[in-house]
DNA sequence: CGGTAGTCAGTTTTT
DNA sequence: CTGACTACCG
């Protein structure tokens, strides 16, 4: 085997050829772990291990697809009997295939999120609870948090009972209503994948041997982020056998808010005291300058296992950080830079990606791209799946498939329209209901439910039209029956009648979700109905980064999307405080340690050139907010603020900074920014009226000063005597004024 | 029942 | 500022 990792460094070696018993690998940014892991899979292969008894667990589709094509590519043939997916898309076929055995309906649908709000939203209304208290989105957190600890909604109200809390046990009667109104509908959630997969394995004795049999290897991408349901599902999977390898990297841990908890890959070799560990500290993608800054921000964050990502690619471009005057000219900078290094350098669009933290951010990049004329792709803010027409139609073949679907009755049965309102399906709701059966269901009894003649009608030819598919459904392929059901729906024809711009590219839309469905049929091996849904249930926007349509295109992207990919020229946009590190993250340490390995995930996606902007004016809610340059610049060791008296208000260009060129940090002028400090005071403190201390300069106030003349509050911090305020000044200067010293005047 | 004008809340991050 | 949702009128 020699042969298969010679060209594997020492560490890389030692991972890939460690083959039994637990091992965790250290898998540091751009060090190679897909290489290793994929070199450790053919190894095994080689070693006589048959493919099929190898479970390879990622978390996105695109990390699985990547490792089975590079696994055929070392083993032309083999890589399709590994069975790679997704954690997700193992738990899905789990129940598939294991339904009977534990008294489960094999045709279940997965309701995707806004499905999931959808039932929320009626539980609420159904209970007559208070629906700014109980918001569906907070509940879906609720729920799916307790499903991540496999918290089902019988153990969740004896837990809620026996708390006292009034949130959590109304929570509590919503959850039960939830799971019975998905029961009616044959619908699982994500999080049931995971938790019903994890219960019955843990229940069921003779089908956990049969998969503990069946998997004598086991290997986990990304373990940083694994939730304790996806921890226990690796770990009784491989309890037999024991050969159980996780790949992850503690500092790109960045999804605690979706229940992820860091303590698994912390706490492996406690769990596992026989395990090797592996650390790979040796990047093979950015240059020494960009490692280096990402060091200086990482290494702040206590909570990490020690080690130092390095390179023998030293030097490079310096990282460079803009200041801009407002989100505006910090986009059309970007834009500028991109169409600059293009032109100097011969690179394509796609060799560009631009991070941000919250996808509201896209909208200003979006236009600057556009005016420059930069083709882009913005990933992961509208899911084509999620598009009110495309998903119409996948309503209906959902509905096909599994007619006790309410969410999908309820989005469909009046689109295109029939006639039948909110009165009407309000009506047929009640009935249903009422007798715990699905709206499907309730219309074999329309007798029963007071409507009008003519909404009795509607219903009846809408039952007709679904009941037309019954027959033909085991017969046609899936696009046979899509292209059928747009003809009898008269969908396509509906918005042909209606003729605008937004009609005809939702008809483009709708063939572009018939071609899906025809690239589906070719490539997938279950060509049902069922596997077609759950695929699209399962899929995101990012498995399209790298494909055609992202070909040739600047990748415009959150952070946390960015995970796991890495392009040529990086730009980080929004670098300041409150945007990035976001919110009230500033205040908690863990909090803020996430979004600090965020930016760490962000910056280490570089090959190359590494730009890191901010504005000091941003419009939120139409509103300016005037923000400070995030901490993270500092910590990198760049420079945070140009203070030659050049100001952020004059309109002037954005100002460069290339960090090549020793600077003064503009302390000549005396005007160094230093970021809020979080242990200053409380949140109140700093943002709130001011009420004890008897100065009152809110934020956004005008104030004179001696020296510098007039300008605005713009940050807060400290109380009474030691209150200080941050005041831009009409001139652009920027200064940190101790209140008590400073002699300001109000002006109004 | 369906369209339109007016109100209102929302920005973390998503498999 | 926008989009999503609600309340009225035709």
């Amino acid at each position: 085997m020699e042969t298969l990792t010679a060209n594997l460094n020492e560490n890389q070696q030692q991972a890939a050829l460690h083959l039994e018993g637990p091992l965790l690998i250290f898998a540091g940014a751009g060090t190679g772990k897909t290489r290793v892991i994929t070199h450790r899979i053919a190894n095994l292969i080689s070693k006589g291990v048959h493919p099929s008894k190898i479970l390879a667990v990622t978390f996105t589709n695109k990390a699985a697809e990547e490792m089975r094509r590079r696994v055929d590519e070392l083993f032309p043939g083999r890589g399709r009997a590994v069975w790679i997916s997704t954690f997700h898309s193992f738990g899905a076929q789990f129940l598939r295939v294991e339904a009977k055995n534990i008294g489960l309906n094999p045709e279940f649908l997965i309701y995707d999120t806004s499905d999931q709000k959808k039932v929320l939203t009626d539980c609420v209304k159904e209970l007559n609870l208070d629906e700014k208290k109980f918001k569906p989105g907070r509940m879906i957190e609720v729920i799916s948090r307790a499903k991540d600890e496999l918290i089902d909604a019988d153990s969740y109200g004896i837990h809620a009972l026996t708390s006292g809390d009034y949130f959590r046990q109304i929570s509590a009667t919503i959850y039960g209503l939830y799971q019975k109104k998905l029961k009616i509908a044959g619908a699982l959630d994500f999080g049931d994948l995971l938790m019903m997969t994890v219960m019955a394995l843990r229940d069921n004795k003779t089908l956990l041997e049969k998969y503990q049999e069946r998997f004598e290897y086991v290997l986990v991408d990304e373990y940083q982020d694994t939730n304790h349901a996806q921890y226990l599902l690796t770990k009784y999977i491989s309890a037999k056998h024991k050969n159980i390898c996780v790949v992850g990297d503690d500092d790109q841990s960045i999804y605690s808010w979706r229940g992820a908890d860091i303590r698994n890959i912390l706490e492996f070799e406690r769990d596992y005291p026989s395990c090797k560990t592996v650390k790979l500290e040796k990047n093979y993608r950015s240059t020494g300058n960009i490692l280096n800054g990402a060091w200086q921000v990482i290494k702040n964050n206590q909570n990490r296992v020690n080690k130092k990502v390095w390179t023998e690619n030293l030097g490079g471009n310096p990282i460079k950080v803009w200041q801009t005057v407002s989100e505006t000219e910090e986009a059309q900078s970007i834009a500028s830079e991109i169409l600059r290094l293009q032109r100097e350098n011969d690179l394509k669009a796609s060799d560009f990606a631009v991070f941000y933290r919250t996808n509201a951010q896209s909208r200003v990049l979006e236009d600057a791209f556009r005016r420059n004329g930069i083709e882009y792709a913005v990933i992961g803010s509208m899911r084509f799946y999620e598009r009110a027409e495309v998903k119409d139609i996948l309503c209906y073949l959902r509905l096909i498939h599994n007619p006790n679907d309410n969410v999908s009755f309820k989005r469909i049965i009046n689109s295109p329209r029939r006639g039948i309102g909110k009165t009407s399906l309000e009506a047929l709701e009640r009935h249903a209901q009422g007798k715990s059966i699905s709206l499907s269901s309730a219309l074999n009894e329309l007798a029963g439910v007071e409507i009008t003649s003519g909404a009795k009608k509607a219903f009846a030819g809408f039952k007709t039209m679904m009941d037309s598919f019954i027959p033909e459904k085991a017969m046609l392929t899936v696009k046979e029956i899509a292209t059928t059901l747009l003809d009898r729906t008269g969908y396509i024809r509906e918005l042909e009648a209606e003729n605008s711009i937004e009609s005809k590219s939702k008809i483009e839309n709708i063939f572009e979700l018939i071609s899906a469905i025809d690239e589906f049929e070719r490539r997938s091996d279950d060509k049902t109905l069922a596997g077609y849904l759950t695929q699209v249930a399962l899929v995101s926007d990012l498995d399209e980064v790298g494909a055609e349509k992202t070909q040739d295109r600047a990748i415009l992207m959150t952070l946390h999307l960015a995970k796991g990919l890495e392009f040529k020229n990086v730009f980080i946009s929004g670098l300041e405080e409150g945007l990035f590190p976001i919110g009230e993250a500033a205040f908690d340490r863990d909090d803020l340690e996430e979004e600090r390995r965020l930016m760490y995930v962000g910056m280490t996606r570089a090959k190359e050139n590494l730009y890191l902007s901010w504005a000091a004016e941003r419009k939120v809610f139409g509103k300016s907010r005037w923000n400070m340059p995030s901490r993270f610049i500092e910590e990198a060791g760049l420079v945070a603020m140009p203070a030659r008296g050049t100001g952020v208000s004059r309109g002037r260009a954005a100002l460069n900074f290339d960090n090549s060129e020793p600077f003064d940090g503009g302390r000549g002028d005396g005007a160094v920014i230093k970021h809020f400090d979080p242990d200053a005071g409380s949140a109140d403190e700093a943002y709130g009226g001011d009420s004890a201390s008897g100065f009152n300069f809110a934020i956004g106030s005008r104030v004179r000063h001696d020296m510098f003349g007039s300008g605005k509050v713009i940050e807060r911090s400290g109380s009474g005597e030691n209150l200080k305020l941050v005041v831009l000044f009409d001139t652009g200067q920027w200064k940190k004024l101790v209140v008590k010293y400073a002699n300001l005047e109000q002006i109004f």
